[in-house]
DNA sequence: TCGCATTTGTAAATGGCTTCCGTTTTCGCC
DNA sequence: GGCGAAAACGGAAGCCATTTACAAATGCGA
């Protein structure tokens, strides 16, 4: 629990109920899960916390600007966040029954830096998502 | 002009007016330019015609459907138009002066159909924004 | 423990986009 | 060239994710 806290004082961010509660969502969904700051939300109200819709959006704001998560905009609209990582990993949504996969390659990065030096641009940050279907039935929703 | 009644027609949809000025901004734009549906509704307005906002969004919409156009979201919001080309091609976004360039590369596709292949994918369509810095100067809005 | 700046919750506002609906236009057919 | 059904339009209202305004509540250094 002062993990958490330690993380949001580094992030020059008072230790409220609202971050310490949306933090450890995020932190115990683990990797590769993506909430919308509704889902979040929701959690919260069910676990009985009483904590508004735009205190969801603002705290969220601050830990994507203070670097702890990240925001993905997925085509068609809301915005999705996750615990930051260091490495980069881009996406892969399956558009039948909506699940994101991730990835991470060397090798792509490689060439994509390539290719924008090539004109004349630096790179510092990239959004990538593959979308298609799962080879195997995924006709469940996940 | 005959050329893009044609278009329209093949596309299955009446030759307006609407649609027809809508398709003459985007053609005579050129490639790599891109416009929001605001952008567009802006320019009719300036040249005097009388068309709907919800008209502009509208015929996008149906150009998109139709394979006339592709929609590109990028990070932060509204979604951007121009007209389909052949060729799949990405994007590089300069984060200071805003310019968009774009690029089509066989080794990058290749890559990522790999990519989505060893994780049991079949890709059908991707979204990658790459963004970052022209290399030389670009302070001044494009 | 106190004081006050920060943060929060609620409600209202925003902004991009879509839908509703009465009117206008297109175009196949005469 | 003119008719009329079907399609398309324009404007206004609606939708929905997100942000903002503001007064009340809270965190935390002194």
């Amino acid at each position: 629990m002062a993990l958490e806290n330690q993380e949001l004082r580094k992030a020059g961010l008072k230790v409220t109920l609202p971050r310490v509660k949306i933090y450890q969502i995020l932190e115990r969904a683990g990797e590769g899960q993506h909430f919308s700051a509704e889902d979040i939300y929701k959690m919260l109200m069910e676990s009985g916390e009483d904590v508004g819709l735009a205190t969801v959006y603002r705290v969220l704001t601050q830990f994507e600007a203070a670097g702890l998560v990240s925001r993905h905009h997925f085509e068609g609209g809301h915005s999705v966040f996750e615990l930051a990582r260091d490495e980069h990993h881009d996406h892969v949504v399956c558009v039948k029954c909506g699940r994101v996969r991730e990835f991470v390659d060397q090798e792509l990065t490689q060439r994509l830096n390539d290719i924008a030096e090539e004109l004349g641009f630096t790179v510092t940050d990239r959004t990538l998502y593959l979308y298609g279907v799962c080879r195997d039935g995924c006709e469940e929703d996940e």
